[in-house]
DNA sequence: GTTATTTAATTCACAAGTTAAGTATTTTTG
DNA sequence: CAAAAATACTTAACTTGTGAATTAAATAAC
């Protein structure tokens, strides 16, 4: 009868308790603008008049595609995001409506306020330190897709 | 027109995308024993024998509450996890079944093999680095709630 | 040029995340 | 001891995560 050792300090479950323990301090800045965080994040990646497609909204925001569109779908009924013409009409290409824009800007104020708390809170040089870290073991990881 | 500088060095998003790397190396495996990720880790929660009540369960594998309820339903239904009657009444605590032992038994091993390997492309050392560091950043950001 | 193949995105179905509300039991208070 | 408050979970409703199947358009192959 096997046991499970040292579970606190499971990579996978820190991974998870600091990510909770982050999106938590975002959380309810963002409910206030009436959006979850994954909304935020897409409206975050159109800000400053960006134009991007389905496929890269989906990679810079670490949402899948199903997710995506249900969420583009979400936000377009808000008229907080627009569809831009495409040549190839495969593809969708969306961007920020004015209106999606001026949440934007209500919104970033402060959460960038938040964001320079915890860096505060743990270290400018810490916190650049981490994020390198997190991304060298992405990196890592990676060969066997990759390929 | 506010724009979002330094997106992909944003904290936030190297824990989302560093969570996703690593859990993707255990969930074909785990999918392969019938379970999620999620159910995995209650099933690991509970292997040696250990007896242990919601509320425990829910922080140890950083599932909510609602979600471990639904999570218990399906292990229970599958007699992966059985209850163990209380005093408190209030109180659920379960245990792994004989089947779910074996289980977790059949499905431990390849998944220590996988951890190992991580460790083994990352370094011990950066690796166990990297969890204190994760949960040194958790403790920082706890003041608000703890009090 | 018409038929395959590939590509881009969406839809479907089900599991899990999240907040709020509900239920049952225990403890506290008067 | 009875009413009120607190505790431990569960349920409900909605959004997101996930893998497989589907649709539509562009490219490749014949």
């Amino acid at each position: 009868m096997a046991e499970t050792p040292q579970y606190d300090q499971s990579l996978t479950i820190a991974l998870l308790r600091a990510r909770d323990a982050v999106t938590a301090l975002f959380r309810e800045h963002v409910a206030a603008a009436g959006l979850t965080l994954q909304q935020w994040r897409v409206i975050r990646a159109l800000a400053g008049g960006h134009e991007l497609d389905t496929t890269t909204l989906s990679d810079r925001c670490v949402i899948l595609p199903p997710s995506l569109s249900r969420i583009l779908r979400f936000l377009a009924t808000e008229q907080l995001v627009e569809n831009v013409p495409t040549s190839d009409r495969r593809q969708r290409v969306v961007r920020l409506t004015e209106k999606g824009q001026a949440l934007f800007d209500r919104t970033w104020v402060t959460s960038q306020e938040k964001y320079t708390a915890i860096e505060a809170a743990f270290g400018t040089d810490d916190t650049r330190q981490l994020v390198d870290t997190l991304n060298r073991l992405r990196a890592c990881l990676r060969p066997p897709d990759t390929r």
